[in-house]
DNA sequence: TCCTATGTTGTATG
DNA sequence: ACATACAACATAGG
């Protein structure tokens, strides 16, 4: 489920071990969330190491550990579709999903993906490592401006304005759910034409982006499931769901390949 | 059996 | 070179 509010909410799920070292790794080397690293250095270096902090940044983690006498060790996890993390107590049994456990004198830390399109990454050495230092600059920092945003899709005139909003080189953590989310609150149709929308438009998309991103932290991050029935996000995927603003039913539509629910009336093309 | 799924990426095509 | 469309990845559940 993981986009960028819940990607923040399974960050802090790990918090609890932040300071204690890892005493075993338990991990699954064939599993496809390792594609392009290498499971049994994983292992090794993780095995004795301190988990010291943690961040998130669109739908990424990193995760920093010290060892002695190695430079700083860096573990980024992504969710994909179905990731999650979750802290277990000592003696935990691991299920088929369970692709990397951390074990801790206290507690077990376990990433798990059945769908296997998340992936580990890991790397060694003073500073961040590209794959995590390359993502694009957050939607809530100063970097995500009106004039960026309107630059971007202007370069993308034919496209639907949803398939643009999922595009992490701009907006970075979006994903289908928070896409739908921000333009049925900004009130314009998933199927304009990227370059179509007026500045006026342009603005309301930026500033309900970053007022969805900012909210949905809020809410989700207290719990998964927090965000106020008001939320477009409780009445998509129900047959027969309604507009919460409106009450008329809501359509759904596959756009740019991902299913789309709009509100007709409020979004028009 | 067939369809869907909160994601990314490689490849073909324009 | 750039933008766009779509299959592929792997699995469970309705």
């Amino acid at each position: 489920m993981p986009e960028l509010a819940e990607v923040e909410y399974y960050r802090k799920l790990w918090t609890p071990g932040l300071g204690d070292t890892v005493t075993g790794v338990r991990l699954h080397p064939k599993a496809a969330v390792f594609r392009g690293v290498d499971p049994a250095q994983i292992k090794r270096q993780l095995t004795g190491a301190t988990l010291l902090s943690s961040e998130a940044a669109a739908k990424q983690m990193l995760f920093r550990l010290a060892a002695a006498d190695t430079a700083p060790l860096w573990l980024g996890i992504h969710l994909g579709m179905t990731g999650e993390l979750s802290a277990q107590p000592t003696g935990y049994e691991p299920k088929k999903a369970d692709h990397l456990v951390l074990d801790q004198a206290r507690r077990t830390l376990v990433f798990s993906d059945f769908r296997m399109f998340g992936r580990v990454q890991f790397a060694t050495g003073d500073k961040p490592p590209a794959w995590w230092t390359q993502i694009a600059p957050a939607i809530l920092s100063p970097a995500f401006t009106v004039g960026a945003v309107a630059a971007f899709l202007q370069r993308r005139t034919r496209t639907a304005i949803k398939p643009v909003l999922l595009m992490q080189e701009r907006f970075p953590g979006i994903g289908n759910w928070m896409a739908d989310e921000i333009l049925w609150s900004a009130g314009i149709h998933p199927r304009r034409p990227a370059g179509s929308l007026t500045p006026a438009e342009i603005k309301i998309l930026h500033r309900e982006t970053r007022r969805v991103c900012r909210e949905a932290i809020k809410y989700v991050g207290r719990e998964l499931h927090g965000l106020p029935q008001s939320w477009l996000f409780h009445h998509r995927w129900e047959d027969g769901g309604k507009c919460p603003k409106t009450g008329v039913p809501l359509v759904r539509e596959e756009i740019g390949g991902r299913t789309t629910c709009w509100s007709p009336g409020r979004q028009k093309l």
